[in-house]
RNA sequence: GCACUCGUAGCUCAAUGGAUAGAGCGUCGGCCUCCGAAGCCGAAGGUUGUGGGUUCAACCCCCGCCGAGUGCACCA
């Protein structure tokens, strides 16, 4: 952005300072009286150059402020270098950052991006807390396909293991009926019943651990039976996704690394990284404690998550070749990783970039979550909770609402606020529950920029025009709203690229609120359709960008926007 | 005990090392005979946990302390 600007200003540095590498960055102003765009590179430079801030921002000023595209640039407190555009280069700047800002075109000479994200485990439903993996990965997902990346977005399911084990005790012990005919809530109650039972018997526990030994040994029973709940837990686990607008490429189970964790086990056994530990177990210990020690076989001879991690990591790489692989994972699981990589070096391999997408831990003021305690709070009962909170909103509103689909709105609403309430937020702290605040339709919520971008399709209708940035001609001076709507819907590239460098969905959710708040106060001080054609035009189309901003950022996190609501 | 994360307005949260630390909720007061009041405008509310340090400039980087959370081998 800015290119002209940056260019000249360097131009004048380095003819003032002739062994200078120096890049000059323009930003948007902290506070909206100082210019459209503004750089600190005075600042910085005083002290290596030798000369007082305030020095060098007058040099640049003089050498700027006849440039074409300046209408006005000026020294500012210790050193800041504030630029005005002139209108005509003002609109030139948007028309190129919304190009900036549209779908980029597939790269195909990269690698593909691997996103793990939401990893539901076997036997249980979607609890409250998976939405938050959830909806940051599928964000992440959209953010990336959109800059023109390859995207691989992959699910973990955890269908093996211990906990499968103690299920298949549970099911022959307590089970009822036939599995077919179990609900994936009916599996989970025999699931609590397990650790219930386990209070009181311990030899439970080693049962279970029995039975996913025997399922790792090929069983036959124990196999069939486990197939029949891993397609229980898929369907059910399809609608949740669909109402979510969360869609996998793969939904690749533990289980599916059974037969390739043998080969990375004598891999590393070969290259002495794993070594025995206690009770029969294999380990890597890490030079100079850098953490602690790694388990990777059980006491008895079985896998573990590390194991089947190990091989997801080199099938990946086999596989795919990877540029990228990204794990969204909670706080609790980042030494976990943080061994798995340091594994991996250790036995050699050579990895693509890598990041484990932390995020925060859902707290509930009231009770804590646990599934081996049953009290679960169900990621459907979350979802109806907040469509149901939206459609008496609806209903309250009566005669006002414009849209012909109650119902379709309300899912939309109730859905999006509750996205919206998780992406909104710095996805590293912890995420309070709280349902007024979770499900709030009002002020920083998913409604607003719905109602908004609603808002601004009602103008755009009324209108009756072509409108276009292309369009806008013979305008001579703009409101402050005008203009600051303008240098907001010029951040939106800025936005994007943050979201996606930091991998943080909430940069790009935090803008989309600002531009909703800087329209919506726009729309309120200035006349739109009615004002002096020129103005008029350029009106409509800040207010077809707001619109076109606002639905294909929402978009991006998940989030749908109506026309009409 | 060791490691990691976090302490910002009454509550929930923002703020690439830059100018006067911003929003929402809540409280108080205004705005529909104009394009959608799910909105807008204004007020009150802050020693950014605390003590040092680095820097022209620190909520942000470094160190100590206090507080909260999480992890630390047979769960994932």
């Amino acid at each position: 952005m800015f290119a002209s600007l940056s260019q000249q200003a360097k131009r004048l540095l380095q003819a003032e300072f002739p062994d200078l590498e120096v890049d000059v960055a323009w930003e948007r102003p902290s506070a909206r009286d100082h210019g459209d765009c503004t750089t600190t590179v005075a600042l910085q430079l005083a002290k290596k150059v030798g000369r007082s801030p305030k020095e060098i921002a007058q040099f640049l000023v003089d050498g700027l402020q006849n440039m074409p595209d300046v209408e006005n640039v000026e020294l500012a407190g210790p050193g800041y270098v504030n630029v005005r555009l002139t209108l005509p280069a003002l609109l030139k700047e948007l028309e190129a950052a919304m190009n900036e800002a549209k779908p980029k075109e597939s790269k195909k000479d990269e690698g593909p991006v691997i996103i793990e994200y939401s990893q539901p485990n076997i036997a249980k439903p979607l609890g409250a807390h998976h939405i938050i993996g959830t909806a940051i990965g599928q964000a992440l997902v959209n953010i990336y396909r959109h800059a023109g990346h390859t995207v691989i977005a992959w699910n973990y399911l955890g269908d093996y293991g211990t906990q499968f084990g103690k299920l298949s005790v549970a099911f022959s012990k307590w089970g009822t009926k036939p599995v077919e005919q179990c609900s994936v809530d009916d599996l989970l109650d025999l699931y609590v019943k397990f650790h219930e039972e386990a209070e009181q018997d311990k030899a439970l526990e080693d049962l279970g651990r029995a039975a996913s030994l025997r399922l790792e040994e090929g069983d036959e029973e124990l196999r069939a039976f486990w197939k029949k709940v891993v397609a229980i837990t898929k369907e059910s686990l399809g609608e949740l996704y669909r109402r979510l607008h969360v869609s996998f490429d793969l939904d690749l189970g533990e289980s599916f690394y059974e037969d390739k964790m043998v080969p990375v086990i004598e891999e590393g056994k070969a290259k002495g990284v794993f070594v025995e530990g206690e009770k029969g177990s294999l380990i890597v210990q890490f030079p100079n404690d850098l953490y602690p020690p790694y388990l990777i076989l059980r006491g008895d001879g079985a896998t573990l998550y590390s194991t089947r991690d190990l091989a997801q990591m080199k099938y990946r790489m086999e596989t795919y070749h990877p540029q990228a692989i990204f794990i969204a994972t909670d706080i609790a699981q980042k030494l976990h990783f943080e061994q798995l990589i340091e594994t991996c070096r250790m036995l050699g391999w050579e990895l693509p970039e890598f990041e484990n997408i932390l995020f925060g831990r859902m707290r509930f003021v009231e009770k804590s979550m646990s599934t081996r305690k049953g009290n679960i709070l169900k990621l459907e009962h979350v979802l109806d909770e907040a469509v149901e909170r939206a459609q008496k909103v609806i209903a309250e509103r009566g005669d006002a609402i414009q849209t012909d689909e109650p119902a379709a709105l309300a899912e939309m609403m109730g859905v999006g606020a509750l996205v919206y309430g998780i992406l909104s937020q710095n996805r590293k702290m912890d995420l309070v529950f709280d349902w007024e605040k979770m499900l709030s339709f009002d002020g920083n919520s998913a409604p607003y920029l719905q109602y908004t971008h609603a808002r601004a399709r009602s103008v755009l209708r009324k209108a009756e025009q072509e409108v276009s940035v292309q369009g806008v001609t013979g305008v001579t001076a703009m409101a402050p709203h005008d203009r600051l709507l303008v240098n907001t819907l010029l951040q939106y590239p800025t936005a994007l690229q943050e979201a996606l460098d930091t991998r943080m969905p909430h940069k790009l959710a935090n803008y989309l609120y600002q531009l909703a708040q800087d329209f919506n106060a726009f729309y309120n001080a200035e006349s739109i359709l009615q004002a002096e054609e020129s103005l008029r035009k350029l009106r409509l189309a800040l207010t077809l960008l707001t619109a076109d901003t606002l639905r294909a950022g929402t978009a991006l996190l998940a989030i749908q926007v109506p026309d009409r609501m």
